[in-house]
DNA sequence: TTTAAGTTGCACACAACTGTGCAACTTACG
DNA sequence: CGTAAGTTGCACAGTTGTGTGCAACTTAAA
């Protein structure tokens, strides 16, 4: 006599494959317009718009969870980060966000669209007080610039790292190399010294499959 | 016996000016968001939606007149650089286009929308050709960085400065600054060697309107 | 095999936006 | 002043998108 209540089903296992089907679908369709419709996310992850209803409450529902999906990860990198040197810490940040690109795309296409200002705000918020504390302490190190204000180029890094990696070329590996550069660049260092940096340390840009060299 | 086909009367002044300020008040809107409403335009220019349709056959009609204002003002920009020295060409390029910050943003922001992609192409063409032979030049006399090719670096500028014109900040003469000193950095220059080119090339930065200090 | 979870396609209602037609009004200009 | 240019507000058709209700179906799981 077991209740309908206290008894109910489990999901069907196909239900929860077409839900992430749905996420990775969304991944894709929103890093390339953040605009993208409920029904070509629904297409591409082969179910139908109503379908999709079925698995999110709304347009919202679906895109507060990829935030939060992305956030987890840039947090994962962002404490990862342990490099006394500020230009070293820099580069590896950089680097391991570009590890992340398919996710970081999405989150940077989604913070450009003023409806989701603040849920990006939060997911990013950790990253950002991380760039904050390395810009600050590579100040004081003197060994990034120090003609703008830190909070100032904390924020020209995060601009520059999202636009290398949303409007420059796509997951090629010297794409990455770029993006890495960029930062440094930006933060201070002249190229030959960026480049310096980076062969004094080639585990920032080595393939991360294979790390042991 | 003037007939009615060769004698038409000359449009109205205030119709004339009407036009212009349905253009200036595009101008604003499309700023801040380039998918503003034909209505939001024609209310900031004090009209109805109705009358717009008057001075444009359809909203893209609006939007190619804006591109190719702008583009006027960029080419004129562009041809005015003839610094044999591409470190300084750039500085004074970023520093002119500065200048014409309010032009340039509408631009930068039609120049992100997918819809008008070929116009905006065709309107910053010259701008672009400009930036490469500086660039060209800069790495054939190595003061800029060879890591990057050419096209690569151009491209990495001209997105450097559309970054820092559109989301940084606005208007205040610190963010003018900013935005020369970023262009230097990500060109391959420390920033102290930015701060020394730009206090040997004081009116690079200087007013324009007190240029003659 | 039974059952309910999940899916589908359709029909709705709703919202925001574009572009047009038209009658009535206001106003600059000859 | 008279006239036509310009404006307005409304109605209308068309588009694209969101979110819901519902009957009919497929299918995973008990």
């Amino acid at each position: 006599m077991t209740s309908p209540i206290d008894a109910a089903r489990r999901p069907r296992r196909d239900a929860l494959e077409n839900r992430a089907g749905i996420l990775a679908a969304a991944h894709v369709a929103l890093a390339h317009d953040p605009r993208a419709s409920i029904d070509a996310i629904a297409r591409q992850a082969g179910l139908s718009r109503r379908a999709l209803y079925g698995h999110f409450d709304d347009r919202d529902a679906l895109v507060r969870e990829l935030v939060e999906q992305g956030a987890t990860r840039f947090n994962a990198v962002a404490d990862s980060i342990d490099d006394a040197d500020a230009r070293v810490a820099l580069a590896r940040l950089a680097a391991a966000l570009w590890n992340e690109a398919a996710h970081v795309q999405v989150l940077a296409a989604i913070a450009l669209d003023e409806a989701h200002l603040e849920e990006t705000a939060t997911a990013l918020a950790p990253l950002r007080r991380t760039v904050v504390r390395i810009v600050r302490d590579g100040q004081d190190a003197d060994v990034l610039r120090t003609d703008v204000a830190a909070p100032t180029l904390a924020r020209l890094i995060e601009e520059t790292a999202r636009t290398v990696i949303t409007r420059i070329d796509a997951s090629s590996p010297a794409a990455r190399d770029l993006a890495v550069r960029a930062v440094l660049s930006i933060a201070g260092l002249s190229w030959r010294q960026a480049d310096a940096l980076l062969a004094a340390h080639p585990e920032i840009l080595a393939t991360p499959k294979a790390a042991s060299a």
